[in-house]
DNA sequence: CCGTTAACTGAATGAGCGTTCATTCATCAA
DNA sequence: TTGATGAATGAACGCTCATTCAGTTAACGG
């Protein structure tokens, strides 16, 4: 192996770097080229990897749907599995972001609806991009899990805070939050992993609705059936056709 | 491509053959060594994409494993994803087989409780083959998840006929079957797919009673919940040792 | 203008691996 | 013993990509 490896660059460029950019090299300097062109390849990974499978997938066929040369790629990460771990942190990033932004007013069954309700819609919206983490996580090095995994908790860490507010209020009882937490987070997985049988029984709505409905009256103390009662009583008429919330 | 297929054997063998005899076609003509050697490759097969992923493991390091040559396999196999699809098979099997034979006398009850129970129990002793389930039935030819999909439907229905049971019982209210049906599976398979997590939270014997404790909880009619108390008595006594089933 | 350097290109390279097939082995009937 | 057949072997083939690198373009400074 006579690769000397031709690396007498890096001209100290230590702006403040993102999180992904200090795990995966680059041979690019500038911090906001990489940014922008990383979403470009990571766009077009995220779509191939997730409908046909992180080893069908080639590099030539992501450069081209990126509309790049195979080339580039390389001068933004290292390896596939690079390309690989950038697409699945922009997958769980997305749900910590969009998560963090979910808010239904101060009422703690609000706030635990509005959870459920943002990761279940996520997840339906971008079904193979939530396929792809479970599928090819562990497609990744050991090494990189280790970031996947983190951010998943970080992610998880947002539901378990709004479940605490619920059982803090007495509604409901005492049980394992970290448990449950892990038990909403894969009911809105589940969505996406097993769709192809879920699509036949309900619609998302219903399935939020439901799964929501469940989690309550599983946990729910006796101030907190009152409590849900009037949650209910207070959004259906504001729904009355709740069907098609997004037809658009 | 000059290849003449040699194809002129098929002495018009036709034992009962089993389902996955029919699926996936071999070269050798007697039944049961066809099932034999397949359990050989299988067992092999399993082990190593489990661990390693389907793309990483070589025919070649099945074939070590499994004691046997390369071209055997091939023998038994058309393709490797015929050893994908025959281990996925196998492992679906069992569930299968373990499910349909758990039992816990004729409380409905018990029999759901019997039901859980097992599905995690397999699911732990199989922790990676549970995994492979999940991570690579996409990596699989369309044509052949149908069959994956067929035996996942087929063990829900041993669940969902028990949730049926307590339901015309009136322990517990009327509840989408199929949707908890699938709720109480991906249960079972969760400790498998979030075992890194969960394991820091809880062992295997509290897993299954939150698990069972919530979802008779979410579900339970009055006289469920009354019921519910009895059944957790009688079999208290029976595991002194086992303290906490979640906060009564 | 010309030199320099960073960004970019895409054809070429070569390692890895699924699959084949010429050959050997085992069994059994005649 | 001989010949025929099915089972088993494993080296070799050929194809598919991940990765590289010689070269092109663009921007900029002097």
């Amino acid at each position: 192996m006579p690769a000397p490896k031709a690396m007498k660059k890096k001209p100290a460029a230590t702006p403040p770097k993102a999180f992904d950019q200090m795990v995966v090299k680059s041979q690019v300097t500038d911090a906001a080229l990489v940014q922008r062109r990383r979403e470009q390849i990571v766009a077009a990974a995220v779509e191939l990897f997730s409908t046909q499978g992180f080893y069908r997938t080639t590099i030539q066929q992501v450069a081209r749907k990126a509309g790049v040369s195979t080339g580039l790629i390389y001068q933004y990460a290292e390896t596939k599995e690079d390309v690989l771990l950038l697409s699945l942190v922009s997958v769980m990033e997305r749900y910590r972001r969009e998560l963090d932004s979910s808010d239904d007013g101060a009422d703690p069954f609000g706030r635990l609806h509005a959870a459920l309700e943002t990761y279940c819609r996520v997840v339906d919206r971008h079904r193979d991009a939530a396929i792809l983490a479970y599928r090819s996580t562990m497609s990744l090095p050991r090494k990189y899990r280790e970031y996947i995994k983190q951010a998943e908790v970080a992610t998880n860490e947002l539901i378990a805070t709004r479940l605490r507010a619920c059982i803090d209020s007495g509604l409901f009882r005492e049980i394992n939050v970290e448990l449950v937490t892990c038990q909403l987070a894969l009911y809105a997985h589940t969505w996406s992993l097993k769709y192809w049988r879920l699509r036949e029984l309900v619609d998302i709505d219903e399935y939020i609705a439901q799964g929501f409905d469940f989690f309550v009256n599983a946990m729910a103390t006796r101030k907190g059936r009152l409590h849900y009662k009037r949650f209910l009583a207070a959004r259906e008429p504001k729904a009355p056709a709740r069907r098609r919330v997004a037809g658009g």
